[in-house]
DNA sequence: GATGAATGAGGCTTCATTCAT
DNA sequence: CATGAATGAAGCCTCATTCAT
């Protein structure tokens, strides 16, 4: 599937245009830039995607993929592990995503961008939350069934602890590498917050 | 002293500007567009204004004034709390600014998506960042000093504290309204997260 | 006359346009740079002139005057001169112009600019040429009347010897200053090729 | 080698700007002039030329390169002439090049304009004189070597015949056509004016 | 008579997209 | 399929000139 050289043609042309965008942002990639950077010429570029915006959109399509698929990893890989230990370590799973996708993390701020006034791309970005929202939710639920938490409302707290990550997201870009001692930090600090007091000792 | 007219026409300038760039985000907004919202000419706005680039920049400046000051409302209101008490207050203070300046808040995308590249708007934004962390952490080392908090790293808490909110914002600006709950939600969690176990009860 | 305030206004915008026009060319210099050197108000710089062709055209007339003076004052003290000094004297008369007026010097390549699209300016340039052309006429006439000079047609020689002028000048603009030289040994030899082959000892 | 389709149309591009600059002058051209003329697209012209500097300047290239092949040919064709009757020619080999070339000769008074502020274009203006003058130069010393002229300094001397011929061409422009024969007297003139007078019956 | 804020036409350049070869 | 020349709408900014105060 992957070596369908039209699928091949356009991960070329991907890889160049993560660059581009990720150096200069999207209104300020030109598809000029792309060009260069793919050592493809301009109509070869126009015959594999619609146009400049759509390149940009298939290219969220992949980094949020690339992100999911890292944390199904840790997922599958906490699956015994007892709800509170599990929160914290599928929060703490995104520390080196921060860490090595420096490349395209940039991007991040521009999907943000564009999204937040198109109502399509809005959507998708809905769903994305709505991703880990929905895996995080029953682990909640089980932390409370299992005697771990207090009785929060899971879904709110689900959404609690996957929104603060964009933040430090954000830091990590502005500071370059800042954050993820606090992101270690969040991680302990709101899962002691959520436990019941006689657990925390269990 | 508001009623300099030099300062007034500025002013015109930078509401309509801030029309034009909530809508339509900085690189969609052209200068025609600002001009045709402010029913002044070109030439006026250049008159006031080095490009449009700086009406950007005096609008960032604007914009972080006005949150920062309600901010420093709710510090003095809250000076007489207790450590957890006023952090909670202190966090949940952003959710009338989150709500009343649905207007501006989407600029804050805009705002970010340039900063990063940018380092001297970087270090603006830095600054923003450290004068809210560096109110905070006092307090936080006071609701060690008093009994109430775990010995955490007094500065690394503040980080972690107003991080998380930039994410809640982002929510808020992509859900358009959902996020207060979550940001009460976890404000109060993770002040628990911080409290001592046998300060809980007290 | 000179003492007439509306003058010396007009004198002291014309002064500023100088140095502006001089730096950097008409088109390139605005009313603002005049403005700014002029230490007046646009709003004045319009009161006393039409508009920025017209401070210009006042500039060519000064400037032009200036020249012709400096020529008009050699005449009378070459008067007694035989026509071949004379005319040496004339030519060489150009020398301290090019030199202590290179402040202006630069302006004329702008005049000429101008002059040869527009038929009026164009008019007052050849006007200007035509005042040296019949001062030397005579002159010539009566080198060869009295024996000196060969039986040549005295109004081409005399364009001859003032059209080369200007191509000297033109040097002495581009190298700054080596002209001068050049000039006087012009002087000397379009002079003796003039000269009757019998009169050149006399 | 001129089939080239690029530099055909570079070719059609910088007629069309010589049309235009010709008429307007430089400034007052505007790159929608050029275009119009042309029949071609800002794109194209945009394609072909870094901007409407670089039209200009690939102009005086070629204006400058025409003239000096003009003058190359008459430095072959008199090469067997005695110095005298050679610089003669060569002088006058101007004459038809200010007659031909009235359409773009008003692009030389733009060319100087910018060239006397601009240490480019004004090292290029200088190269060009140093080409005519360092042909000269050893002629007139030839000349003098074999008797016929007086001992003169040949590099001054070829400085002062070139010098000239600028003034006589801004005269053919602001008169448009009347300095042909003034440039022939001069050219007779001044080589009298280098004659040993033993060698004028000579 | 001054002032300088206001105007808006117009200039140069960029760039996403198309299309003939 | 691939190329890159061609297009032209649209963007940012300048600046001569005017005019209310």
């Amino acid at each position: 599937m992957e070596s369908d050289p039209k699928q091949e043609r356009r991960q070329e042309i991907l890889r160049a245009a993560l660059r581009a965008f990720a150096e200069k942002g999207y209104d300020k990639t030109t598809v000029e830039d792309i060009v260069r950077i793919s050592d493809l010429s301009k109509g070869t570029l126009y015959w594999y995607f619609e146009n400049k915006q759509a390149i940009f959109s298939a290219l969220i399509q992949m980094v949020f993929g690339e992100i999911w698929r890292a944390f199904e990893v840790m997922l599958v890989q906490t699956a015994d592990e007892a709800p509170p230990e599990r929160v914290r370590h599928l929060l703490t799973a995104f520390m080196p995503v921060m860490d090595e996708s420096i490349n395209w993390v940039g991007l991040y701020a521009d999907f943000f961008n564009q999204a937040w006034r198109n109502p399509t791309l809005r959507a998708e970005f809905h769903n994305q939350y709505k991703r880990y929202i929905e895996v995080l939710e029953p682990v909640v639920r089980q932390g409370i069934d299992e005697g771990y938490f207090r009785a929060v409302d899971p879904r709110l707290t689900a959404q609690m602890l996957v929104g603060a990550l964009d933040g430090y997201w954000f830091q990590q870009i502005l500071e370059l590498g800042a954050a993820q001692p606090v992101l270690a930090h969040y991680a302990e600090t709101i899962v002691r917050g959520l436990m019941k007091d006689d657990a925390k000792d269990g």
